[in-house]
DNA sequence: ATCGTTTATCGTCGATTAACGATTAGACCC
DNA sequence: GGGTCTAATCGTTAATCGACGATAAACGAT
């Protein structure tokens, strides 16, 4: 049935072609203070058990277990488990494709610009 | 009355200390793939009057006045009217701390392969 | 002055989200 | 087996979101 639904996926270059669900799934996920927190949190420590990210945000222990649940359902962290704790990191592969995207947008300004040359992004 | 609320903007340089709130509520306007689509569009085209985005988008014209003005309010587009028409444009800018974010994370990626210096992105 | 075009706003509905406390489920220790 | 620790799940409530049709506002053209 879905044998010949799959029209050949061609190493996709520009993140144009990813499909608009996808992105923004990928953005929801991200559009919470708490769950913002806990990116960062990641960010600096690399790795982090439930318990501490729960004292970090502040805010009830099942309300961040929640927003791990989120977090993870989207593939922005991943969980191991390390009885009785869980040690969540980030998984920085899914942010690619939201992150091509706004790359792409902020390219753009110095097309807009046009003669401010020197301004090197990178 | 505001004139002594602006506590002088330090002109920051790492992502880290946005407040949570900022980016969370920038990733939020693009949490929806209707809004993705807009800036998809607007990406392509540079800048777009609001009824072909509804074309566009194949939604309601108070459906997408409504992400329209939601992105708005988040800075990511500006809207210029030109009678009786307004001609929508990507905000670049705006969009910065949140790709600055995600870059950082997608820069943790090769210090967890550490070995992997010729390892690309697949 | 009226019409046509385009955009913004209002009001309403159903669906979803966020938050919390309480409870449950595992695995370890003694 | 009985405690301890940690995380996930359940159930509830209030708030927010998303979609739409209807309407209003603004202006150029006739």
């Amino acid at each position: 049935m879905t044998s010949i639904a799959q029209p050949a996926e061609p190493a996709l270059a520009s993140p144009q072609h990813d499909a608009p669900d996808a992105l923004a799934a990928m953005a929801k996920a991200l559009g919470h203070p708490a769950r913002i927190q806990i990116v960062r949190l990641l960010l600096e420590k690399q790795s982090c058990i439930g318990c501490d990210i729960v004292d970090e945000v502040g805010r009830a222990q099942s309300t961040v277990s929640e927003h791990l649940r989120i977090l993870k359902a989207a593939g922005v962290i991943t969980g191991e488990i390390e009885r009785p704790r869980v040690c969540y990191s980030l998984n920085p592969d899914s942010l690619r494709p939201l992150a091509a995207l706004l790359n792409c947008v902020l390219a753009t300004t110095r097309l807009d610009d046009a003669t401010a040359s020197t301004q090197e992004p990178r």
